[in-house]
Parts: C-alpha cells; structure tokens; sequence
DNA sequence: TCACATTTGTCCGTATGTATC
DNA sequence: AGATACATACGGACAAATGTG
C-alpha cells in the first residue's frame, strides 16, 4: 500500500494491538514487521495518546544511514570518498545547467544569505554549507542524482564533523558557493564547472590536511556517536 | 565492536537468551535489537544447533535494498535511472582504466566466457551480463563508486528482470562486454569509453521500447514481489 | 494544572518449529 | 535417528510516554 501510494507521509496505522489481531498474529511479531518497516524508513513509531505507527518518508536518511555504516567500517578511505565525490558532483552539475529553475535559484540564494548571515555573527555556517550541494543536486531534477549526491554529501559531512570547528574554512566555501551560484543564474556552465572543481580541489585539500594532522596526533576511534545519528 | 574491526565477518555472537542477561534485558529487547543489526547488514539469524546471531557483511546488499525501495515508490522514472547510470558508469570506467589488474581482467574474462557458455546453451545470461558491470566498478578500486554502482545496477536489473526474457539482448550485450574488455586489456582508454557509451545507448533506448510497450498493454503495478527479495 | 485514556516499550513464562551435531 | 540448541511466536502483564479533556 506504501508503494502503490494508498499509504502517503501523515497517514496513521492501526495499533500493534489491533494489528496484531486483524492479522491473527502476536504483538511481537507485529513489532518486528513495523520495526522493519520503520529501519527501511517507511514509518516512525510514536508513543501517547495520538500515537502509533505513522507513514513518513525518510528513505534518504536510511540510505545515508547506510553510507555511513560503510564509512565507519573503515572501507572507505577520505581519499576515495573525496575522489568519487567531486567526479559525481561534476557530472550532476551538467545537469542542474540543464533543468535547474526559478524556485531551485531563490532557494540556493537564500542558503547563501543564511550562511553569511551566521558567518557575520561569527559562527561557522556549517549546515547550510553541506545543504548548499545537497540543492544543487535537486536543482538536477534527476532522484538518482539526489540520492546519491544527498548519500556522498552525508558522510562528507560527518567526516567533517569530526573536525573541529573552522570559521575561515566556513567563509572561504561560503564565497565560492556565491561564485558557482552566480554562475549558474548567468548561464556561465563552463565557468560554474571550473568553479565547482577549484571549490572542491581546496575544501578536499583542507579535509586530507586534517586527517593527516588527526592521524598524528590521537587515535580517534569514533565510538561516542550513536548508530543512528540524526532522523531529522 | 562492529566499526572497530573487533568483530569481523563469521563471528559468533552470543545467543539471545545469553545476550539479555549479559545486558540484563529481556528476550524482545534482544531480539529487536538483533534485528535491527539484520536490516543493516551487520548479522543473519541462523536457527539450529551452530546457529545464532552472526556477523556477516551485507551492507552493500541492503543499500541497495533501499535504493530499490525508493524505485518500487515510483520516485525514480526508468529514464532518471539511465541517465544516471550512464553519467556515472562513464566517470567510473576512467578510473577502471587507471586502477585495473590482473585479477580483475581474470574475472571479467571468466564473466563473459561464462555468458557465451549459456548463450551457446539458448539460455539469456541475465545475471553475468549484470555482474560484468559491477566488476567493472569493482576493478576502479574506489569503495564509494563500488557501493553507488552496485545500487544502481541493482535498480537497472530489477527493472530488466519485470521485462521478460530476450535472448537476443543478451546476446549483444555480451558481444559488447567482449568488446568493452578487449579495450581495457589493450589499455585503449578512448576506445573502450565509446563503446561503453554506445552499449548503454543501446541497451537504454531498449528499456525504454520495453518500459513503453508494457505501458500500453497492462498496468503492471508490481505488488506480486517481495519486500527483501534476495539476500544473497 | 491535573487526571485519564491510549499506545508504545519492556518484561516474563511458555510452546513450537527447525537446523545442526 | 535422536538429542540439542536456537530462533520464532504466543499471551499476559506492567511501566513509561504522550496527547486530550
């Protein structure tokens, strides 16, 4: 029903209870089944009153979730995260030339005015730095390109999050966002290319500076963060 | 344990019962606990004597289990899907050609010699003409592009599969893998980049006669397949 | 602010099917 | 072929959380 579309993002399920008796089965056996369907991103389970199993739309998060089991593990290496990261994100920019439109625009404007907007106060604009792809990816209108770029975008992220916290680094993405933004309201597809390539040649330089620098200093294992981080 | 490598694919973890009291919570705790490590790959619940939970390594499978979530919602058009293949495979058969040795150049050989063996046979060789692509991601040596090719050509083989058998495409893509090999065997980088394009052309201009043919007969909505369809 | 109904989360005990030795 | 170990499933019960009146 999920898949056919009968189900949609707010719609509310029976109980487990009630569930558990209109299948003939057991409670647990119902939790098990909405366990799976909320691990696969399809449901949230909410406590209280209004509660109960109700149809969301996380997929994504689930299947960035899952990139970032794989990172963890420790089987991809930021090298070949970085390396596989700026070849997509080239490639999809091509096509966020070719499809991108009026709302898509307003919408990466106003990332680029929240970012200097935090960087003015002082604190780095992290979230609307790594949101900033995440819509030049939609502004594609290809749900492959999307998935996949929001994916590769994750585990960039976390592993920037592991980091510190840099203004100057903030303020210099910040600036070529601009630029490559400029660019794509101008048409310049060729300029926007070369943009995007020079942005990512420098964040992916900082980002193997740090992880040298990390490697000589501590042996930083990552066990203090959750397995599911964030289902925002 | 998992991520720090403590625990490595064909270990054995303790069984439920022993595992609720070590943490001192039920068996349903456990349970859900165990299944939520299932779903992402980490372990498989095996009954009997040597059974329990078992740390395997699937997480390539249910990532792309989730990107055929997100295709069975409709939310991909079979046109997105190979577009995007395309671009990418492209991009990833760049760094095939940089990365390649001689073991992956044995299986792709063992790939299509074992294609030809079926095709001599009247039967498609449905499954090695899927497999020859993700070896080729594989020889890139880059895990990132291995996972996100492995998804969509996990997409690209279940849309194939709705379409019934078809020898005959079977038959030239298996030429053109022979080709596609010959070109990495030769280090004939441009050469072996045509051809690749040209294959996907092909094969893409035929999922789409497929895709719109199906369209005119019935309304095929694909309710009869399973949610978790093969855990190989 | 307080109580109440609803629903998930967790627990225990028990029974059964099944794969392995 | 039988014993064993284990997952699967059921029913009943209570705690905790959440929204509503």
């Amino acid at each position: 029903m999920i898949f056919s579309g009968d189900l949609t993002p707010g719609s509310r399920l029976p109980s487990e209870t009630e569930l558990a008796s209109q299948f003939g089965v057991g409670r647990q056996t119902i939790r098990e089944a909405l366990r799976l369907l909320e691990l696969s991103g399809f449901v949230i389970m909410r406590k209280g009153g209004a509660g109960g199993p109700i149809i969301v739309d996380t997929i994504l998060n689930t299947l960035a979730n899952s990139f970032l089991d794989i990172f963890r593990m420790g089987r991809i290496t930021i090298d070949e995260l970085t390396t596989a990261r700026t070849e997509i994100e080239k490639v999809v920019l091509v096509y966020t030339f070719k499809s991108i439109d009026e709302s898509d625009i307003h919408a990466l404007q106003d990332n680029v005015l929240k970012a200097k907007a935090k960087l003015e106060d002082g604190i780095q604009a992290f979230e609307e730095n790594v949101q900033f792809h995440k819509l030049l990816a939609k502004a594609s209108k290809n749900h492959v390109f999307v998935a996949v770029m929001e994916s590769i975008i994750t585990m960039v992220a976390h592993f920037r999050s592991l980091l510190g916290a840099d203004l100057a680094l903030s303020e210099r993405a910040t600036l070529e966002h601009t630029q490559i933004l400029d660019a794509l309201v101008k048409g310049q597809k060729k300029l926007g290319l070369e943009l995007l390539e020079k942005h990512l040649l420098y964040i992916d330089g900082r980002f193997k500076e740090f992880s040298s620098e990390q490697a000589a200093t501590a042996s930083n294992n990552d066990l203090s963060g959750t397995l599911r981080p964030d289902e925002s």
